[in-house]
DNA sequence: CAGGGTTATGCGTTTTTTGCATGACCCGAT
DNA sequence: ATCGGGTCATGCAAAAAACGCATAACCCTG
């Protein structure tokens, strides 16, 4: 058996889609099919009733789920504890946060949080949408701090975790300033499309710009000449004047009052994300609550 | 990470030695070896010392031990639960011996225990000495009985398993009887060596039986003409008169008394070894500490 | 009962693991 | 000091496993 397939169960359990959980443990879905049945052999029991769709768990796999986390767990421990790392300091929260969060909202609220609360000793976890959201399923941090959007939901079964809704991040298409003019401006012409900054297609914020293009009134007339999964990467190329970027308001606030990028299109062509926090309802420590009912607080009247 | 990576470093723990624990789990040795170095890959970690033979544990591979161990029992339970399989009646003890103590010496052992002790609910897991010494370890039995010999000693710490000697068991050769007289007799000739049942080298008994033949005055002239890795296996070869097998005196009493099989050779050609029954000192039920103590009262006097 | 979306299967290819042969090394004995 | 038996590591070719692609089988919805 293999700790690798616990954690594709564990996708399984989020997405409730093979193919989903395929993309976004980077397999194909007949390979992700098969490390599950290898799984489900190993174990002796099916776990996921194939039946229907959306698929569901069976009985065994219900009971197996809580098992995966606390192999992974333990593992991670033992790796961990093996590597001689430092036991974190009492009362230090360990944050799962994609990598555009990290760098631009985090240090801003986590500094207005403290601002009521006091310091917070903090253990920051820096990945993508899905690594960061499977980190809290198994354990591996005390909050989640990710984007939210109707159309692309955090699959977290709200029996099991609480949320909280810090904010809203507006995404939209920027690019750099030329001669005091915005360089490149949707929508682009047929004969001449915009070079185009793409996020890499498994990234959360690749669907929302594909959101933000499909919803705009105009079709935008595009060509891609990049692709990394990072906002800041595609920032820098934007800066460099190598094309268009759909890049979250907050990463670009200090840009945009230096005047070296501007707005590479109107309203028509932004996004609204939520910026959402989660933590898991069970086991929480007095501390973590303590914060939770801080920035609920914090949050509600705003 | 593979869960099989962790029974070999398990069994590595006990034996000190990557070529022992390679033969013991059916692999050529630079195939364990390089298993062992993954694993301590996947951890960050040394595991083993290997400047100088005995290999140690680094302190990291100490600390892992125990790790090992529970993310094995956790595996297993999780696999036992998804399977359905019932869970043991309370105060039922889980047995691990070799499949030849569990047909011969375990049935009259236990009823001369329950004879004292009142009835005692159990469940056997009958297989091969090194992976009934590996399910110890494993917690996935409550009691081992095994064999013991000074020249092939089972490989468990005393400082964390406690041990008793059971009594004492005699590996002698064997064969069918023919027209009254025993048919093959050792030594046998040059010229016309003695069909042997042997056992396949990886069985404990192997092991014993080459003492046997090294340690008599004289040389033994054999041909081998079987191989299995049971003794009952070789017992039923040696009833249809296909040659001479190295067997436990308890697995023969009935078929010398009874005329069937006859001993191939004196005294000379005998071994004798130890019966032993292990647990781990730590965590044993209330119900395996008030049994331990009535064999222990039960061994001494004899 | 079509059509889009989902999981399973067949097959050729790539990657990983294994075994064998051999090298490097340690240790005790001559 | 060096030899010899035994140990673990490494190079390489073969075997096994996993993967991706194409496609079939299947389910749900309109």
């Amino acid at each position: 058996m293999e700790i690798k397939w616990l954690e594709d169960f564990l996708s399984l359990v989020e997405t409730h889609s093979f193919s989903r959980s395929a993309e976004l443990r980077h397999v194909t879905q007949p390979a992700f099919s098969r490390r599950i049945r290898a799984l489900e052999a190993w174990l002796g029991a099916d776990l996921i009733d194939r039946t229907s769709y959306p698929t569901r768990l069976t009985p065994a796999g219900e009971s197996f789920h809580s098992h995966a986390v606390a192999l992974l767990a333990a593992s991670n421990a033992a790796r961990a504890e093996a590597r001689g790392e430092t036991p974190l300091a009492k009362d230090t929260l360990r944050f799962a946060l994609p990598h555009t969060l990290a760098l631009t909202f985090f240090p801003k609220w986590l500094a207005s949080i403290e601002s009521g609360f006091g310091a917070v000793a903090s253990r920051l976890i820096a990945t993508n949408v899905h690594d960061a959201v499977m980190t809290l399923v198994e354990g591996g941090c005390d909050l989640l701090i990710c984007y939210h959007h109707p159309r692309q939901p955090v699959q977290l079964d709200p029996a099991r975790y609480e949320m909280l809704q810090l904010g809203l991040e507006t995404l939209r298409p920027y690019s750099a300033i030329a001669k005091g003019a915005v360089r490149y401006l949707l929508p682009g012409r047929a004969a001449q499309p915009l070079p185009y900054l793409a996020y890499t297609p498994n990234a959360y914020l690749s669907r929302m710009a594909d959101l933000a293009l499909e919803g705009a009134p105009k079709r935008a007339y595009l060509r891609k000449v990049y692709e990394t999964d990072m906002a800041e990467g595609l920032k820098v190329m934007a800066l460099e004047g190598h094309g268009v970027a759909f890049l979250p308001q907050s990463a670009v606030t200090r840009e945009l009052k230096q005047k070296q990028l501007a707005a590479a299109g109107g309203a028509e062509w932004a996004v609204e994300m939520e910026v959402r926090i989660y933590r898991e309802r069970q086991g929480s420590t007095p501390f973590v609550e303590r914060l939770w009912r801080h920035i609920e607080g914090a949050a509600r009247p705003a």
